[in-house]
RNA sequence: UGCCCGGUGGUGUAAUGGUAACACAUCGGCCUUUGGAGCCGAGUUUCGAGGUUCGAGUCCUCGCCGGGCAGCCA
């Protein structure tokens, strides 16, 4: 049996005239590296001139929110594939068809995190409400097409006669009104003359499909709501299905990328594009939206967090939103990684929030300065350190960038490390300070704990007595001696008070808001600690907001916009690695 | 239960009829002036049943499971 496999086998391989070699030669759209079903499609579609081998994607976001991580997925994917391909455009286009949800502030946050996530839209930023006229137009052809009908059923009456999911829906008595009554109404309707809701103009197409999209959708409402662009030029407005597909064909987009629960609304989209024989027609493809553990992703939901103060606001940096997110520390770069690293598909699938985490620290770790900080300062007096003496140390910015250059750091008698850095009786494993131990300063010296001093009332340790070895400067000992551990510290006196921010998830429970719970007994309880008596090393008080760092074996910081000098504030974006705390958890 | 779309390790994504791979996570080891980083290694995978084929994760059929759709939201 073996044998006639592999005679076949070859028989294939003499036949494509060798293996590996071939697939590119037989697969001219195969490229090398990260691609998916998406970007297959766009290569196809160029590979045979469709387009005239143009490429036009857009990101039409609807202003009523902050835009989030999930979005991010979208404008990398969107402007990626413009980016990639030659003469390829990406067009920023505000969906702003409902003036009930949308505000001016949401335009000017989405393009200030467009921008900030590293594209530029350049001048082609478009809002769907700047068509209103010529969407109105379109409307207009379909009525005299008799393809659209001004209907006079109220909202429940519409449901009523929808049907269901299985059984098909009846038809509107006004369905067949002659189209010159349509056109009047639905102009007098422009015009304001009828109330709210009274009336709306329908596509015709079929009640019995079993695509309710298809059921004579309402593509105009009346709406009277001043618009954040067109105040109150118009009382009505399109609908999503009517005004995208349209805009999409006006801003000539080629591939117009969108989210799977679009799927059933595609044959709505291809039908008005048909109906009024727009060329050339863009093509609709969805993918699979991006859901995060641990994380909400709902606009909705979002929005309901801010109302009800569960968070300080959009930039909470506590918040999946890109502002947010950019508050607690990330980068657009860590972020664009991410996106990359999770791909594009059609399955659903939640992200665990580790990989957003490791795409963080993996850029983070590469750029960023390493500096020290105590966060939980515990007092250390060197006995055998002259009382005054100062000594500029030496310290490398950073491991990973020699570029990064080196700073000095002051060293002194007195000294903070980190509480946690001591134990009165360490356990197994434990390589830090103790009782008699010996360890090492980072950049400094070895010291040796001789004693702890400890309130008499409380038992609690508050001085460690300690004693240097002069002869381990920059850290190593002249007889060759070994050191377990290796501590952060400050100089008492150089040092500057700092406030620190520990974040950590906004929800303990990895799928927030189900499994019988609700979203509020989801959270995370300890979401935000704030710390108010760090201790930071002097080079960190020109930190300015924004600044990123690395606090030495604690995590990475950035300076928050509402530290000041002389008041600096720490955002903890997220911890290092702590192998420590895992032995600890299993001891 | 009508229509549409999906189902590949714990998680995400590849494999385009020809040896199921990469990343994260997990576990172990090495290294280390960060218990960081780095390096090496391990385990676990094609929803099920039939069919086509020399050969099926891939094509076909039937199931099963998951998601979406009954806004004058997008």
């Amino acid at each position: 049996m073996e044998f006639i496999r592999r005679l076949y086998y070859f028989r294939r391989i003499k036949l494509a005239g060798g293996r590996g070699g071939n697939a590119m030669e037989n697969n001219p759209e195969k490229t090398t590296g990260s691609t998916d079903f998406i970007r297959e499609i766009v290569a196809r579609d160029r590979a045979v001139g469709k387009n005239g081998g143009r490429v036009a994607t857009r990101f039409p976001p609807e202003p009523n929110g902050y835009l989030h991580i999930g979005h991010a997925k979208s404008i990398c994917l969107n402007f990626g594939i413009a980016a990639e391909n030659p003469g390829g455009v990406c067009h920023l286009r505000f969906d702003d068809t409902n003036p009930a949800k949308e505000e001016e502030e949401y335009v000017r946050s989405i393009l200030e995190d467009v921008r900030w996530l590293g594209f530029d839209p350049a001048e082609h930023v478009y809002y769907a409400s700047d068509y209103f006229e010529r969407l109105y137009g379109y409307a207009e052809e379909l009525i005299r097409a008799g393809k659209a009908y001004v209907c006079d059923l109220s909202r429940e009456e519409i449901r009523a006669h929808r049907g269901t999911l299985t059984e098909p829906g009846q038809e509107s008595p006004w369905r067949n009104r002659p189209a010159g009554e349509s056109l009047d109404l639905f102009r007098r309707m422009r015009a304001g003359e009828f109330a709210d809701g009274a009336r709306v103009l329908r596509a015709k197409i079929d009640m019995a499909s079993p695509n309710l999209n298809l059921r004579d959708p309402t593509i105009y409402r009346i709406r009277r709501q001043t618009h954040h662009r067109t105040g109150e030029r118009w009382c009505i407005y399109p609908m999503y299905d009517f005004a995208h597909c349209l805009s999409d064909a006006i801003e000539r987009i080629t591939h117009s990328i969108c989210t799977l629960e679009f799927e059933n609304n595609r044959p709505l989209y291809d039908w008005f594009l048909e109906q009024l024989a727009v060329s050339p027609r863009p093509r609709q493809i969805e993918f699979a939206r991006l859901n995060l553990s641990h994380t909400v992703l709902s606009k909705r939901k979002l929005l309901e967090l801010v109302e009800k103060g569960t968070v300080a606001g959009w930039d909470d940096p506590r918040m999946p939103t890109l502002a947010g997110m950019r508050r607690r520390g990330y980068t657009p770069e860590a972020i664009r990684g991410f996106c990359e690293t999770i791909g594009v598909a059609k399955r659903d699938s939640v992200v665990d929030l580790a990989l957003l985490e490791h795409c963080l620290r993996d850029d983070l770790n590469r750029r960023v300065r390493r500096v020290m900080a105590v966060l939980n300062p515990l007092k250390v007096t060197i006995e055998n350190y002259p009382e005054g003496k100062v000594e500029y140390l030496e310290a490398v910015n950073n491991p990973e960038d020699p570029a990064a250059g080196i700073r000095t750091i002051p060293f002194t008698r007195d000294l903070y490390i980190e509480r946690d850095d001591f134990r009165m009786e360490p356990p197994k494993k434990f390589f830090r300070l103790g009782p008699g131990r010996e360890v090492r300063l980072k950049h400094a010296y070895f010291i040796k704990c001789e004693r702890a001093v400890t309130d008499p009332a409380t038992g609690e340790v508050t001085e460690l007595r300690c004693t240097y070895d002069p002869a381990t400067r920059s850290g190593g000992a002249a007889d060759g001696r070994k050191v377990k551990g290796t501590l952060h510290w400050v100089s008492a006196e150089h040092s500057a008070p700092a406030e620190v921010r520990l974040y950590d998830t906004l929800f303990s429970d990895p799928a927030p808001g189900t499994g019988g719970r609700t979203l509020e007994e989801s959270l995370n309880p300890a979401s935000l600690e704030v710390i108010s008596g760090g201790r930071i090393e002097p080079s960190l008080a020109e930190a300015r907001p924004g600044d990123h760092f690395q606090f030495l074996r604690i995590g990475y910081f950035t300076a928050d916009p509402e530290s000041r000098p002389g008041r600096p504030v720490f955002n903890r974006t997220v911890p290092l690695r702590d192998t420590w705390a895992k032995i600890e958890r299993k001891q």
